[in-house]
DNA sequence: TCTGGTTTATGATATAGGTCATAAATAAAC
DNA sequence: GTTTATTTATGACCTATATCATAAACCAGA
């Protein structure tokens, strides 16, 4: 698994990462705070599940260390990666909200450590603690930004469009590393397939055409734009 | 344009939506809180323009009577439809917390009336009343969910499957009417291919494939499930 | 009641992306 | 260093959906 994990400084990349993030007031929610309503600790294994579709939601999760990606898996049983989500940010809050069943399954991408809260010890969380409020709107906000993005590129049928269109985003929501040939797109051609609905083959011959039209940079099988 | 307003009884439905949304916890702002915040009413035309994708976000809108839809179009010329928006209900806060541009431009589908609140205005208010940030959030959250559901069904390349959910959804998420025959699908076979991504012909011949098999009912060009 | 516009419908054909098979290059595990 | 698994790659072929053309049914307004 590519991802985060195999990049060598890690958590410098992180913490310009989260620093940036915190300028635009996308932060989580403290562990002080998470503490304080009876939080615990959970490590999950590489593939672990962490929650499935279609159960209600008992827990608020956040990530303390490693990556999760939620998914999920149509009747032939074909993947569809919903987003990854790393150190720090929460995933899974929406049903809490809603008293409904998860849309997708949460999955460890390599081993994580969760800080999790009981969905009754969250909610009082949330109304003891209006601040938190501001940091789950914005959360919330630029999750439901980046699916209503990806929703006009994935309905256009147009594998160019998808593929530059999850680039363009993921440069900036998953904090690639600038580098000489451009952004380092640090996805697999599989992961690119996952999250754009696309398979494999159709994203490695895209991505050749991108490539011929100057769009991105394939150098050693990296891509970059 | 059908949707909401060629219902007959469309108070009466409305009312009892508002009931189920409330509890729900699904309201939006009340008109009092916003009006203390120079909140401003404007009549919209049918077809009226009321923001655009690419542009910043300078106010919060919502609506007092009408509907309105968000939208994306392609090079091609080619809609897709983001969501469907009605009485009460707010739209495209998002990139005002996230001080980003609108993913999708929003018009007015028959004429609308709505109240408005500046931006700088509409953050003090949420800054001074916490009771507005639970609404905003369970907000937020349903949206979120719709886009997780429907992403997943329209990354399928699957045309049935993409409709049926859409379908399923749309039942309790726009509080389609039960009749005799089922619920009654009120959407043109166009705004169906515009929320699914589907072209007209794909979703005549598939809803057709569909009531063969049993999954619905086709009674006078009408859709029931 | 006529008229123009929208919605629904159907057939013929094209094509983008999927599917399947196969393999080289690379990375991970032992 | 050797083995095994994953990732990238390419070709041949297929199929679902798009596209284009055409028209009937329906509805709204004059």
């Amino acid at each position: 698994m590519r991802f985060f994990e195999s990049e060598p400084n890690f958590k410098k990349t992180y913490l310009s990462f989260r620093n940036q993030k915190c300028e635009n007031n996308n932060c989580m929610i403290k562990i002080e705070i998470l503490e304080k309503y009876g939080a615990f600790r959970r490590l999950y294994k590489k593939s672990e599940i962490i929650f499935e579709k279609d159960k209600l939601a008992t827990h608020y999760y956040q990530i303390i260390s490693g990556s999760v990606k939620m998914n999920n898996f149509n009747d032939e049983g074909r993947e569809f990666i919903q987003g990854f989500f790393t150190v720090n940010q929460c995933f899974g809050e929406p049903p809490l909200f809603l008293e409904r069943t998860y849309p997708a399954n949460a999955e460890a991408v390599e081993e994580a450590e969760l800080i999790c809260v009981s969905k009754a010890n969250f909610l009082q969380l949330m109304a003891e603690n209006p601040e938190v409020s501001i940091i789950m709107i914005e959360n919330l906000a630029q999750r439901l930004h980046y699916k209503s993005v990806m929703a006009a590129e994935i309905s256009t049928q147009d594998s160019e469009h998808r593929l530059l269109q999850l680039f363009d985003y993921s440069i900036t929501y998953f904090n690639f590393k600038k580098e000489n040939n451009g952004f380092h797109i640090d996805l697999t051609r599989q992961q690119m397939g996952d999250l754009t609905g696309l398979r494999v083959e159709t994203v490695i011959r895209t991505i050749k055409t991108l490539e011929k039209k100057g769009e991105l940079k394939i150098i050693n099988r990296k891509v970059y734009r």
